[in-house]
RNA sequence: GGCCCCUUCAUCUAAUGGUUAGGAUACGGCCCUUUCAAGGCCGCGAUACGGGUUCGAGUCCCGUAGGGGUCACCA
């Protein structure tokens, strides 16, 4: 159950002869659908931290690839070189490893359409714009960026019901923009769009969507730098790389018309669009790192594992038979389809995520999370400052948001400090943490909440004071009584024989406390604080079992001692 | 503001036009208990509103309201 592992071959199988037929509205019946297979991508642009809607589109993407047998490309859209992001290129492979969710094709990867960075196809573009151009279904505009600036301003003051451009360079005659352009002139190329008449689109699950033709506009295609804007790179990538399938965020709902103009001016056969719901801030507003962690690192570096991060990320739109919430990759792909996909918007809630993550670490086979524990811990290790932090003026204002990343902040520095030692000891005992981890995995909700309990079990320096040994209703000399007395049920205990270890203490302490008058947990307490330096603990004789006798009884004399 | 999309518990969601509107998270309570958890049981809690169509509407239609997205030489 451990695996989950990915991209299996149970959608061999599950192709039909069926053919493929164009989906004709919402909900259209469409088990058919699925018979070719599909080619999907996800275009993320390297301009930051892979974002965890990159990894949510991905998940839709390669779950439709596999169920038909088809391929999931992974393209770079590095069109934009004012905000282009050295390493996050990387990064965005990374993520997508770390979530199971690489691609078939893709830099790095290879496949048969590539290159698959847009920076090193401009000809192509430039190829299609000239195109376009030759063909009368686009100008070259030469309005420069300050008058589009005013042009904005004006629409903006007289709050007109339009915005955008004007469409002034479409009237210039070809003498004019050949002289234009012969003075040295920059210019963009912009796409004609109709001007009357309606534009009809069709999305997979909203079925026929028609647009006025008046409210468009005409779009750049191509920068004045020579770089393709995304309508443009897009389209022609598209179709050289044979997407079938285009699934993508509902905020591109809106260009759709005119991506469906372009595709026609292009002469090219249009995919299936698919506009997935935007992920959901709290306040129902896009998810965006202000509100919410975005970056996936920022998921693996608070201890969350892949495989629940991606389940919880097919719960967003999406719902198994049988109000099934846990699963694995396999078990969706059996069931998914893209078009029982919902359209509502969901509020990505981190407090979900953290409910079944928990339950998939528990879930996990001991030995497994151990491995966990440790790759994670060596994450962690010399990261010294690079946390993947959340800015720090700008933590959420949710509460349970900020209260987790706060406690992650500790969790993560605490694990990152401890982690030399841990993998030193570790690799001279092997066997270092298999006793540790059923004492700590139903505590947890994620790897970093190890944070919590581990350093007990490697270091005896506590920062306690005599008030921790207090117990409610309880004084110092109560405390010092109990510690006194079971330093002695310690003692005569025989270690040899954890399970009868475990019994004698249970039983012996329990006499004890009732001879003593106390409450079992007041008598513990101040034992507790001794053996593990915190109110909050594993389970205190199985602690002292993996401790050993002699540093259970030197922890609980050093705090003899401390009490004086 | 124009255009577009969306609307079942606080949140994720289920419900061939016929259910006491189901499950999960969160929250509250009880049980278990050696602290904290985990687990078990119970509880709280929704069809945005108004009109139609229909014997019957969460489900179909229209309107209203609310929310969101978008209007760049960013994607």
């Amino acid at each position: 159950m451990c695996g989950l592992r990915l991209h299996g071959s149970i959608v061999q199988g599950i192709a039909t002869e069926t053919p493929a037929r164009y989906p004709c509205g919402p909900k259209s019946p469409g088990a058919s659908m699925h018979s070719k297979p599909a080619r999907v991508r996800v275009a993320p642009s390297p301009t930051g931290d892979p974002h965890v809607g990159t990894a949510y589109m991905s998940l839709f993407d390669r779950a439709l690839a596999d169920k038909t047998g088809g391929k999931f490309v992974l393209r770079i859209e590095d069109t934009d070189r004012t905000r282009y992001v050295a390493d996050s290129e990387q990064k965005i492979f990374e993520a997508l490893a770390w979530l199971g969710l690489s691609p078939d094709e893709g830099p790095g990867v290879g496949g048969e359409y590539g290159p698959y960075r847009q920076s090193e196809r401009l000809p192509l573009y430039k190829e299609a714009a000239d195109k376009l151009c030759a063909a009368g279904k686009a100008y070259k505009c030469f309005c420069t960026a300050e008058r589009l600036a005013t042009l904005r301003k004006i629409q903006q003051a007289e709050k007109a019901s339009r915005f955008g451009y004007d469409g002034l360079c479409r009237g210039l005659s070809a003498e004019e923009a050949a002289a234009k352009e012969a003075a040295g002139e920059e210019y963009v190329v912009r796409l004609k769009m109709p001007r009357e008449g309606e534009i009809e689109t069709r999305d997979l699950f909203r079925g026929v969507l028609k647009f006025d033709a008046a409210d468009q506009q005409d779009a750049v295609m191509l920068k004045s730098d020579g770089f393709p804007t995304y309508h443009l790179a897009m389209a022609v990538d598209d179709n050289a790389m044979k997407i079938t399938h285009v699934i993508r965020a509902e905020e591109w709902l809106p260009s759709t018309p005119l991506h469906f103009v372009l595709y026609e001016a292009l002469g090219y056969e249009l995919p299936v669009f698919a506009h997935m719901p935007l992920l959901r801030n709290k306040d129902k507003s896009k998810i965006s790192k202000r509100k919410n962690p975005t970056s996936l690192l920022w998921y693996r570096d608070a201890g969350f594992l892949p495989e629940a991060l991606r389940n919880f990320l097919s719960l967003m739109g999406f719902s198994m038979p049988n109000d099934q919430e846990i699963f694995t990759y396999e078990e969706f792909l059996r069931e998914f389809e893209l078009e029982k996909v919902n359209t509502g918007a969901p509020i990505f809630d981190l407090q979900k995520l953290h409910w079944l993550n928990g339950e998939y670490m528990r879930a996990l086979p001991p030995d497994e999370l151990e491995k966990r524990l440790v790759e994670y811990a060596k994450l962690l290790m010399h990261r010294e400052k690079e946390f993947a932090d959340l800015p720090e003026d700008q933590l959420p204002t949710e509460q349970f948001l900020r209260e987790f990343e706060v406690k992650r902040r500790v969790r993560s520095r605490t694990l990152g400090q401890l982690a030399p030692e841990l993998m030193t000891s570790y690799e001279t005992n092997p066997k270092l943490l298999a006793p540790i981890i059923p004492l700590i995995r139903e505590r947890m909700h994620t790897l970093s909440e190890a944070a919590d309990y581990l350093p007990m079990f490697f270091t005896n320096r506590f920062e306690y004071t005599p008030d921790d040994f207090v117990q409610k209703k309880g004084t110092l000399e109560d405390a010092k009584k109990s510690l006194a007395a079971m330093r002695a049920i310690v003692d005569a205990a025989d270690f040899n024989d954890p399970e009868a270890a475990i019994r004698q203490l249970d039983e012996a302490s329990r006499a004890k406390s009732e001879e003593m008058g106390m409450k079992l947990g007041s008598f513990l307490g101040p034992v507790r604080m001794a053996i593990t330096g915190s109110k909050v603990s594993p389970p205190l004789m199985e602690s002292m079992l993996v401790l050993g006798k002699e540093e259970t009884l030197k922890r609980m004399d050093n705090a003899i001692k401390f009490l004086g």
